[in-house]
DNA sequence: AACCTTGTTTCATATTATGAAACTTTTTTC
DNA sequence: GAAAAAAGTTTCATAATATGAAACAAGGTT
């Protein structure tokens, strides 16, 4: 994942640095009470006391009233909401994604490129009481290695030799289940068969029982910057059905690159 | 809405104030220049500068490498996400609510309350390409006054007298529709019918044409907390419909309350 | 009842943030 | 295409802020 402060330059602002510190350390942690989030965080208590007063004063944080821990409240999910309603092109694929989560009744991602990794925008999940298995796996705001997704793939087949070279020496590669891909040579292997096809397959690489079907999505330069795919469980997922979802992803790919105009 | 910090308690950290206003100003602006947002700010330019310098150290914010804007990236969304993540009452929940929008073929929302408001947690929204005119109106993230709301009135109705009334006159009431309800007498009367059917209605008064069912949901503590809603276009949303809905939603009210065990 | 842990408040001090000004780069105007 | 204006960035002395030790308060535990 790698962030962390980008490069290791100096916050600018410490108390900035801090404050932001707290935050995420709640919402990994939940819930938590002073001593214990002071200790964590190798800070004085009376430092991140003073830092939780100012984020219950900005709304961010919540003291529950019976325990007395502290928590998030939900404003930056709130915050997120106004962000996520301001990427215009969630609202203009969407339309596209649903139609074809739709047809094929299966869960359907949509995904944009963040460094090395894919950074999961949206998901239309059928009603198909069936199939719950797969509707938990993955969630918007959460991001996934280039490497080892249907989407990710079908995004590095567009990319240059020496951007994939790049992604593939900055990515943390690590065998999720024993049909990931952890050479390089057979990386470029498997991109090159995705360029010859037009989409990539996700084959229980990254998740034992599940395999996906993604195309890119090129921007108006031309950098393939989003993707999307079909999500569904192995027994749903037959070489067969492969070959007849990959010809609904290949269109959806076409109409959707039409819609957007480049 | 009225947050802009809690009472009028001094933030004790003045620099997080500063770097929270940035944030919160810049995901309602989107990209923006320094000078344009140090006006809005009004803060120094200076001083801006070196707030977003420390955002985009910590991955907050992005520059725009041609245009030279400040934007945010989606580390907010990844927080959001984690927090979506860790609130139980979600995942138990959602099954039901998911198996309701099966059935009835209908957007489902899942709420909470939050002061005034009700805070939309989740939405269900079935695979139907007829009715995109629901699907867009409201979204995860987003928060609606509990007096205009089908799934607000479901919870105001099981509140107590003086809580009710505290909340109306801390609710900043607006005709949104000629059918929203403006007066106090007129909410008191709704929430005895809600009381007497178990479930209550929202017929227009938020949005022209949308209907909604809701039903509120209790914790442990017997405090009506969460809600959910069916909603629809009018035209689907007949009154013989409403009849045969209200009793899905009084089916799932009952089976999530004894999943929940209270 | 004494002791420990956790949470909260105070305050002198050192550190940090501040913003004016200078400077650079980009854009606009004539 | 030169001059002017605007936007963006950097520097630095100074003022203001954050810091954390210590004292205190409130529960919990032995």
């Amino acid at each position: 994942m790698a962030d962390k402060n980008i490069n290791d330059v100096k916050n600018p602002v410490q108390s900035a640095e801090r404050i932001f510190g707290v935050l995420e350390m709640l919402a990994v942690t939940g819930p938590i009470g002073l001593v214990e989030l002071s200790t964590k965080l190798v800070l004085h208590k009376s430092t991140v006391h003073r830092l939780l007063l100012s984020l219950i004063c900005m709304g961010y944080v919540n003291q529950d009233e019976e325990t007395g821990k502290y928590m998030l409240s939900f404003k930056i999910v709130e915050l997120s909401g106004k962000i996520l309603s301001k990427v215009d092109i969630i609202t203009k694929v969407r339309p596209f994604i649903e139609e074809l989560a739709n047809s094929c009744r299966e869960t359907v991602h949509f995904v944009q490129r963040r460094g090395t990794d894919v950074f999961y925008l949206e998901k239309v999940a059928p009603l198909n009481p069936q199939e719950s298995a797969i509707r938990m796996a993955s969630q918007v705001g959460f991001s996934r290695p280039l490497y080892c997704s249907a989407v990710g793939k079908a995004i590095l087949a567009e990319m240059k030799d020496d951007e994939i070279k790049y992604i593939w020496d900055n990515s943390v590669v690590e065998k999720k289940t024993e049909k990931t891909i952890t050479g390089y040579q057979e990386l470029q292997m498997e991109l090159a068969q995705i360029r010859e096809k037009g989409y990539a397959l996700d084959n229980e690489e990254n998740e034992i029982g599940v395999r996906c079907i993604a195309a890119c999505i090129k921007n108006h330069n031309g950098i393939p910057n989003n993707a999307f795919s079909i999500s569904a469980p192995v027994g749903r997922m037959t070489d067969e059905r492969i070959a007849i979802l990959a010809q609904d992803v290949l269109k959806t790919r076409m109409i959707i690159q039409k819609a957007l105009g480049h």
